[in-house]
DNA sequence: TTGCGCCATTTTTTT
DNA sequence: AATGGCGCAA
């Protein structure tokens, strides 16, 4: 098989390029993964390069797998030797390899997740006598791992402010627990091994000398920790083959850093630039829509991507009255494109938040239609799941005290807070971990302890489990260890407690044990790496013929026939925590340009008049991002810009609550930091717009306006009602529904914004 | 020590 | 809507 036919110029000039530093700069659709494919294939077979001396970093351990298969099909078999994987997954086998080698580290190491991470965090803040109110550990953990992924070990911290300085204790403090507890966070897996490299060139060099062809996707979403370290593996070769588009930069909240492309021309100075501007996927309205969109952002640099898939289907767009109308719409629009022989799987629904996969589940589930739900509760954060994985984790590795403590009384077994905190004071003051102190508790007669009658014999009969488990370990497989472990602790009788949700955990837990396999000789360590390093997407396969439900982030790198993107809404899409600034706008831009171009087909977007989150619903306002589509590619309603306006004066969206006085609430009259939505002629073009009130017919394809769901139907409040509330004061019935016995009613109440109120309790007086 | 119920707080996105 | 923290009763 001809390696190059069937690739355009671009992508053979790639795929056959001389080694050195090349840099492929991938429009959406482009075909990279074809041309990373090709290329290692090329490299392997036409270059005689040995696949022992190829690296290829990918995103997701998915793409790593799809990838590989790939290759298998291009070269008849599989290379044996190619190491192919996720930045953390190449790290973590490398630092398990070198292990001896690493000055903090000994053999067995476990990697904490963010859950896990918290605890040293809430332990180090204890510790160290910081208010957990006022330095939340999620902004600690923030700061830390945006440290690491900067490559700033606890000592070259420097505080720049008053949270600053809390983070610089708590990170030292924190790293210090890690080693402690023989555990690496995610981002110590890449930082750990450039301070390897960084301590060791010897070892550097050994790497250096073997990966002679690092290739890697995906680059624009690199840190400045895994740029160093793609610096230092090809130290002096050189051979460097990155794909990226910094257009799809989404990770920046993750230390991403797409200026790592200009960090390449400057560490690469013979590098070479190719462009992949021809798409294979979009049809050209699609293509021009998104162009349009990412032209919008200040500092995009224009590509010029074409495809050979004129005119298409005009984006469909749709006001729904709120989320779960939104939803409805969806599956019916669904329902009718199946129809017309499309398939559950050639649709993708993507949505800004994984909260609001929620109403999206429940309209598909009513209308029976199979769906897959990417990410959400993730099922290795489910606590029962974690609690097993800790137990595991805890077998492996003796030093780890975050899993000791959590299942140390999981299921209970009359070991409470007292003594919990008693053993780990003991264990300190004996210089152990807990989980050793337990050991010797269990197996040393002559050990001095503290405890004595109940206390002491729960901790007696835990301790001898947890050494016997440590025996079994080592000849039994990861499956049979775990089965011995969930017969002796009784398990199932502790989750099964009658309820449904007790049987569905029993059915994750079961679920984990199909994961360790039944014949399966993976060692646990193995086990557990992979455990702690699957991602959203991994297990995302093309089975069924479910549709997809998925964030716009977990969308990167696939593609769909017919793409849904969902609650298009100031605040959502641009969320509210990035509307202040405006890089941060920029990536919210971006992201809803990868989310268009995952489309082939078609595209709908949609958006809500009222949205409920966290229990209160409120008004809505369309996203900016609409008005940077061109009206010629837009079929559907577009929000009239005097409404939008009086709409954002009412808008509960963002901020505090209104309070009376002090500065002016509405965005749109606030001063300075903040855009006004829309009327603005950086973001929006609405004043060449003609001011459009008028309400198009429904998209061809959606088979007609599908029958508003419920609409609610008035017993005691009107719509357009004045009322009085004791504490609220007077307003306006906006909206109400007969709910049971009750009435909700919704109430704008000037200057306060809007309520939902229970009329019950409420005692609204009629004024007029 | 356990377990229940109330309260407050929460959500951006993920390896 | 859901989870965690906290206080109180058994």
């Amino acid at each position: 098989m001809d390696l190059l036919a069937n690739l355009n110029e671009a992508q053979r000039a790639a795929v056959s390029a001389p080694a050195g530093a090349l840099l492929v700069v991938a429009g959406p659709g482009s075909g990279k993964t074809r041309v990373l494919t090709h290329r290692i294939a090329y490299l392997i077979r036409e270059m005689r390069v040995s696949p022992w001396h190829i690296m290829a970093v990918t995103f997701t351990n998915k793409a790593a797998r799809e990838m590989e298969h790939r290759i298998e099909q291009l070269l008849d078999g599989r290379p044996q030797g190619l190491n192919m994987g996720t930045f953390h997954a190449i790290c973590a086998r490398l630092l398990r390899r070198e292990v001896d080698t690493l000055t903090h580290y000994q053999r067995d190491f476990v990697i904490f997740d963010t859950a896990d991470q918290l605890q040293v965090i809430k332990q180090a803040l204890a510790e160290l006598n910081l208010d957990d109110k006022k330095f939340p550990p999620n902004k600690m953990l923030n700061g830390i791992s945006n440290a690491k992924n900067d490559l700033i070990t606890p000592a070259e911290y420097v505080a720049t402010n008053y949270t600053g300085a809390a983070v610089q204790r708590v990170y030292e403090r924190y790293q210090m627990t890690l080693r402690v507890n023989n555990a690496m966070d995610f981002d110590d897996l890449m930082m750990n091994v450039v301070l390897l490299f960084d301590e060791q060139p010897e070892v550097m060099a050994r790497y250096q000398e073997r990966y002679h062809h690092v290739l890697v996707d995906e680059f624009q979403d690199t840190n400045a920790t895994q740029y160093r370290l793609l610096r230092q593996l090809t130290g002096d070769h050189n051979s460097i083959f990155a794909v990226g588009d910094s257009d799809q930069s989404i990770y920046k909240w993750r230390g991403a850093d797409y200026r790592n492309i200009q960090n390449f021309y400057r560490d690469y100075p013979a590098s070479r630039t190719i462009l992949l501007e021809q798409n294979y996927r979009s049809t050209q309205v699609i293509l021009d829509a998104a162009i349009e969109v990412i032209r919008h952002n200040r500092d995009h640099i224009p590509k010029k991507l074409f495809t050979e898939r004129p005119g298409g289907t005009k984006i469909s767009l749709r006001e729904a009255y709120n989320e779960s109308d939104e939803a409805a719409t969806i599956v019916d629009t669904i329902e009718s494109l199946m129809l017309k022989n499309r398939n559950g799987n050639d649709f993708a629904v993507m949505y800004r938040t994984n909260a609001q996969s929620r109403a999206i589940e429940e309209a598909f589930v009513q209308a029976g239609l199979p769906y897959r739900l990417v990410g959400a509760t993730q099922f290795y954060q489910r606590r029962e799941v974690k609690d097993i994985i800790a137990y595991l984790r805890l077998i492996h590795n003796p030093l780890d005290a975050v899993s000791f403590n959590r299942v140390l009384n999981v299921p209970t077994r009359g070991i409470g807070q007292q003594t919990q905190a008693q053993f780990n004071a003991w264990a300190a003051a004996g210089g152990r971990q807990p989980a050793e102190a337990l050991l010797r508790l269990a197996t040393d007669p002559d050990a001095q302890h503290p405890f004595t009658g109940r206390a002491y014999k729960a901790l007696y009969q835990f301790g001898s489990l947890y050494a016997a488990w440590r025996t079994l370990s080592e000849r039994v497989s990861v499956g049979e260890l775990l089965d011995a472990v969930l017969e002796q602790i009784n398990y199932r009788a502790y989750l099964e407690d009658g309820t449904e949700e007790g049987e569905d955990r029993w059915a994750n837990v079961m679920e984990l044990r199909g994961v360790a396999g039944v014949d399966s000789q993976m060692a646990l360590g193995d086990f557990l790496q992979q455990v702690s390093l699957v991602a959203e997407t991994d297990n995302l396969d093309s089975e069924a013929q479910a549709t997809t439900l998925l964030t716009l982030h977990a969308a990167k790198g696939l593609e769909f026939p017919v793409v849904f993107i969902t609650g298009l809404e100031e605040g959502l899409l641009p969320h509210s925590r990035s509307m202040d600034d405006e890089d941060e706008l920029a990536e919210e831009r971006r992201l809803f340009y990868v989310g268009l171009t995952r489309a082939k087909d078609a595209i709908y977007l949609s958006h809500a008049f009222r949205r409920t989150s966290w229990g209160d619903s409120s008004v809505a306002v369309p996203s900016r991002f609409l008005s940077d589509l061109p009206d010629a590619l837009v079929d559907g309603q577009r929000p009239g810009n005097r409404r939008r306006e009086s709409i954002d004066r009412m808008s509960t969206w963002g901020d505090k609550p209104r309070t009376s006085g002090g500065r002016p609430t509405s965005p749109s009259t606030s001063s300075g930091d903040r855009r006004p939505p829309v009327t603005n002629n950086v973001w929006g073009n609405s004043s060449g717009r003609p001011a459009q009130d008028e309400r198009r017919l429904p998209p061809p394809n959606t088979a007609g306006d599908p029958p508003r769901r419920e609409r609610p139907v008035s017993a005691r409040y009107k719509t357009g009602q004045k009322v009085r509330h004791a504490k609220f004061g007077d307003g306006t019935v906006i909206e109400t529904k007969v709910t049971g016995s009750d009435e909700e009613v919704v109430v704008a109440f000037p200057g306060l914004g809007i309520k939902r109120l229970a009329a019950s309790i409420a005692a609204l007086e009629i004024i007029e």
